[in-house]
DNA sequence: CGAGAGCCAT
């Protein structure tokens, strides 16, 4: 039975390279007395899963006969790594095409955003399945047209799991959790990632407690969390500063052994940060054996949050001695950290280097960041040239650095120009009428300060309202910037007082480092 | 024995 044979030996190939071993896959698939379509096809397969797409080419090219399988694995190969362009030409070349050479398509050109291409091809299909309608219906979600994800997810025949968990992901985006809820009530067959999706959906939109008693619910369900749960709930920890429901959940990962997970131990270093532990976060980081990218960020960001800037601006030395590369999170991290300690010539050299050295290109952020930098250090003409030799159109937010150290070392030209740009770009950006007002106020020219709040009357800018709350007698008391009236204004006046003194103490205490 | 889907960290 020589056919027997042949499946034997294909499933040890598979077997070799889904287990990372690549080249024994490739050494025994040479040595194999017969080879039919499907050992070739798991030669091909191997090759696109780890990352030799080319070498995947020169077995299809080599291969005697080739099925419709055959095609459909290069054609995903090639969009993996977004290479659009040979995809199509594959699938128009191929001779026959089945439902899943159509989705592949579908969902390549969706991830590309090329969501009309897309839509083309979903409606030329033959046929549809439940895996087609999703890709579709996720195409729109990803690119945020969520009435046409909508529309669709309503015209789907037969909703399964996954549709209903990607149409909740949707509702969840738009931030109408209430919808989202229902959808994932009516779940008959709710899975780990429908209870994740709901789970983050809560978190990202501000209900982090809820998100927290869903995952009560959950583990009563019996559904066991995976490192996606813990990243949402630990995030949801975070969110409400949650300290003591954190270190539960962290002695969870570590009973269960999700502290080898990356993402895991990197959620876990933001709560400890966001928790104010930040000798936690630092533990942490300290005992991960394979950190990465997202890990030294986050510890970079934690120091700086805290304050210790000059030990943030260390790691970072330390980490361009590893042999990871610093990504823009990086820099807007270590631009921060440099900008509070006035190292303003170490950040210009920075940005200079981050596309010589590194190869990442400065966004606008990085320009805000250095913009910023600069105007504190009083330097506002070299921020101002700074802008002007950026290689795209300044946004609001690098304008409004600028405005606002404008405002503080009183230089009304450039405010004037500067709060004049934001005005084209973000006529409703209520902060920029209210610092050039400031500026006006204070050097006395109050027919300016009057032409201001006329001009946001005018274009209907509204300022949103300071607020702030703090909890008294275990209710929570909310408070308005300039507000006299508030029934309990006298025990917040004093708690604000407190706080004021105590951030004096700990600021003296720390002075030191910013030295 | 081979090809297409939903959730997550800075």
């Amino acid at each position: 039975m020589p056919n027997r044979d042949v499946v034997s030996w294909n499933a040890i190939v598979a077997a070799y390279w889904q287990n990372g071993n690549l080249e024994e896959s490739k050494r025994i698939f040479n040595s194999m007395p017969v080879r039919n379509i499907v050992s070739w096809n798991s030669m091909i397969a191997g090759c696109v899963e780890h990352d030799r797409i080319e070498e995947a080419c020169e077995y299809f090219l080599r291969m005697p006969e080739r099925n419709v399988a055959s095609w459909n694995v290069m054609i995903s190969g090639f969009l993996k790594y977004e290479r659009l362009e040979e995809a199509s030409k594959l699938f128009n070349e191929m001779p026959v095409k089945n439902v899943i050479s159509y989705t592949s398509m579908v969902d390549g050109y969706a991830n590309k955003g090329e969501i009309e291409r897309a839509r083309s091809i979903f409606d030329k299909m033959p046929n549809k399945n439940e895996v087609s309608w999703v890709v579709m219906i996720n195409g729109y979600v990803e690119n945020g047209i969520f009435e046409e994800a909508r529309r669709l997810f309503y015209q789907m025949p037969r909703k399964n799991t996954v549709a209903m968990t990607t149409m909740l992901t949707a509702y969840a985006k738009e931030g109408k959790m209430d919808f989202a809820r229902s959808l994932f009530e009516e779940i008959q067959f709710k899975d780990r990632i429908s209870w994740n999706a709901i789970i983050g959906g809560y978190t990202h939109n501000g209900q982090c407690e809820e998100a927290l008693k869903l995952y009560n619910k959950m583990l009563e369900a019996g559904k066991r969390p995976d490192h996606s749960t813990l990243v949402v709930v630990l995030t949801a920890c975070s969110n409400i500063v949650s300290l003591q429901q954190g270190r539960q959940i962290h002695v969870l990962i570590v009973k269960s052994g999700f502290q080898s997970e990356v993402s895991v131990c990197n959620t876990l270093i933001t709560m400890y940060t966001k928790c104010g532990s930040i000798d936690d976060s630092e533990l942490l980081f300290r005992e991960m054996v394979n950190p990465d990218v997202v890990s030294w960020n986050s510890i970079i960001a934690g120091l700086g949050q805290h304050g210790h800037y000059v030990r943030a601006l260390e790691f970072f030395e330390v980490m361009k001695t590893s042999e990871l590369q610093p990504d823009e999170i990086t820099f807007l991290n270590v631009f921060s950290a440099c900008g509070h300690v006035g190292r303003v010539e170490q950040s210009l050299d920075l940005l200079e280097s981050m596309v010589r050295i590194y190869g990442v290109e400065p966004k606008a952020e990085h320009y805000s960041c250095l913009v910023d930098i600069l105007s504190r250090a009083g330097r506002l003409d070299d921020a101002y040239k700074l802008i002007t030799k950026m290689p795209f159109a300044p946004d609001g937010a690098v304008w409004g650095a600028l405005l606002g150290a404008c405002r503080v070392h009183l230089n009304l030209e450039l405010g004037e120009l500067a709060a004049t740009k934001i005005f084209e770009l973000e006529p409703q950006n209520s902060a920029a009428y209210v610092m050039l007002s400031n500026i006006y106020a204070t050097m006395g020219m109050w027919k300016e300060v009057n032409r201001i709040r006329w001009l946001m009357k005018e274009n209907g800018v509204k300022k949103q309202p300071g607020y702030s709350w703090m909890e008294i007698d275990k209710k929570v008391q909310l408070f308005l910037g300039g507000d006299v009236s508030h029934p309990e204004i006298g025990r917040i006046r004093l708690e604000l007082k407190r706080i004021c003194l105590l951030m004096k103490m700990v600021d003296r205490d720390e002075d030191l480092e910013l030295l």
